[in-house]
DNA sequence: TATAATTAAGTAAACGTTTACCTAGAGAGA
DNA sequence: TCTCTCTAGGTAAACGTTTACTTAATTATA
């Protein structure tokens, strides 16, 4: 049998009331005495407080819900981690949420979540769609959004990186590094940030008199097969290029492999550009220069705003957006 | 103000109790048209029941926490999936603790979880210690460990990989391709896998009659660094070889890029072996031949035994080994 | 010395459920 | 008609805490 706060105050010849002002510090008003017997006899009988009962009084879990498409996608560890190192340092607990992006299965963890009485909710979608956010509209806990926002939704906190200035920048070293005709392999139009990076790279090009060239601009996904297959494909439709820069890190990755299954040399025929800077991005050969998105930092940034409005409720709405930073190595010349 | 089941009881003129019934679907015994009218007031009020309340008397909370070193350790996030693939689909919420294999986080977290009355844990650590061991024996709910175990630990399940014989299977393979000087860059011998796949090793040389040169074999760390570093190390020392088994992927993929910087081909003039199969294997050049170590699967398997213990706590102690299987790739001739 | 303030506790309700047990009425069997 | 068995639902305690309020004893103040 667990032993409870009343076994210990029965011992300790106290009311509950003592032990539990004990165990929560608040026990200004105790003698040392009581104090030292209680905590004795604490540690002699392992009791642990049950936190699902101080809930049950202080409306508080200590626990927040993180939604997320796939931990198996190595944008999202980092972000994760973010999330639960602050948390852990405020005492809060991360209930992990595979949602795969797909909607009835992110509607499920929110109620489940809801259910659990979490304290708030980090949220992350790449499709932008409204029906969720009905769903989070009827929650009386704060959501944050990070990475993708959400159409229609009012989230009270939503943590982005700059997408458009990351690839104008990206995109403006390649330009001034010489390349002339930098192919564009892009990630699913449907998405924000695929959308504002294809912005960007449109900007640079413009601002350093460059006509955008339209053959030049290819949709895809964010992994390494498209960026494999979207090489070939311009390869094949003979377009030329002396440069790619590319929707995400993996698209990059295959981008490289098919480049140099053709013989292509990188960065001596072609320089090749990510964004991520994912931990495979320093192991790939050669190393990718890419636009690094602050992935730890969006986590650990949306823990903090997400705790801060658990416990001010009141502080309004915020909206953060990260700074991305260039990192060269070497698949540019 | 939130809305409880007194309210929805009140509201539909019947006792909590029937709405509760009704809701955990114990309902044999409630006519059709009470059932009908507290379910619509339900989904007319949102009324979503708080399960930390029934938590208090079930005394089951459905969560069960997941601690492991690090989510941003490739390793971990396919296993992490796996336990939450099986957790879900339970109705389980997994509570995600990153160790960093530091014995206080291991020690702070454990408390945490036993504190929110979590319904079972899922344990891995890089090294065998014992002080967490006594933590867990307190413990009144089961934990399995996975990859690695603990000594004198009595875990109510286990759940590790074959590493001697996936080490065997993978160096037998080299042999059998005709390399004949294979260098082993291990991981730290401090860490069971570690020392088996060394075993592995070992026991694949003696068996096709080659002797064992401890010339050949270097302890390091599971990173691309010290694979890297191993084979500078090796080259340096003016040592022969002809193929590297490494101890995982990341030190293969390290391997790699320091003989390609010294215009050693691969696999031309070495080949090389990981062990684990990580995404990056497939994706960095040459594909890696690796031993792949299932990960997902350890970690739904993980979640199934932990679900099965908590659901029925007499089941005795379950000890699951998995199989590795040789994936070939580009890597080695 | 009488009163006020402080200290060191204790009392008991409340949090939102679940569940063992109870009850009243209706139909069935003898 | 009487008893038995269902059916449909209700009662109230219990889960383990927290906390606003109370109380008794001690100390300080006037």
């Amino acid at each position: 049998m667990k032993i409870t706060i009343k076994d210990i105050a029965k011992m300790a010849d106290v009311s509950t009331a003592t032990v539990s002002k004990i165990v929560n510090h608040k026990d200004q008003n105790i003698s040392h005495a009581t104090r030292q017997k209680v905590l004795d006899l604490i540690e002699a009988h392992n009791y642990v407080p049950n936190r699902i009962a101080s809930s049950m009084i202080t409306k508080k879990t200590h626990s927040i819900g993180l939604i997320i498409p796939d931990i198996t996608n190595p944008f999202f560890p980092e972000v994760a981690r973010g999330v639960e190192d602050y948390a852990n340092m405020e005492g809060y607990h991360v209930v992990l949420c595979n949602s795969d992006n797909k909607l009835d299965k992110e509607v499920s963890y929110i109620g489940m979540l809801q259910e659990k009485m979490v304290d708030g909710i980090i949220f992350t979608s790449s499709s932008l769609r409204n029906k969720v956010s009905k769903e989070f509209l009827r929650l009386q806990i704060p959501v944050i959004t990070v990475d993708r926002d959400i159409t229609g939704m009012r989230a009270q906190g939503k943590i982005t990186v700059d997408n458009t200035s990351g690839a104008y920048q990206g995109v403006s070293y390649m330009i001034e590094r010489g390349y002339k005709r930098i192919l564009h392999l892009g990630g699913p139009m449907t998405s924000k940030p695929a959308l504002d990076r294809f912005e960007g790279y449109r900007n640079a090009l413009s601002d350093y008199g460059i006509q955008f060239d339209e053959k030049l601009f290819f949709e895809g996904n964010y992994n390494a097969q498209w960026g494999y297959e979207g090489v070939l494909e311009a390869l094949t439709n003979k377009i030329e290029f002396d440069g790619i820069f590319c929707g995400n890190d993996m698209i990059a990755i295959g981008a490289i492999k098919a480049l140099n299954e053709k013989g292509i040399s990188v960065p001596g025929n072609v320089g090749v550009m990510g964004f991520d800077d994912i931990y495979m991005a320093t192991v790939v050969t050669p190393n990718l220069t890419t636009v690094c998105q602050p992935n730890y930092q969006m986590g650990y940034k949306a823990a903090e705003m997400l705790i801060e409005l658990i416990k001010h409720p009141e502080a309004k709405m915020m909206d953060v957006v990260l700074k991305t930073k260039l990192v060269i190595r070497e698949s540019t010349k």
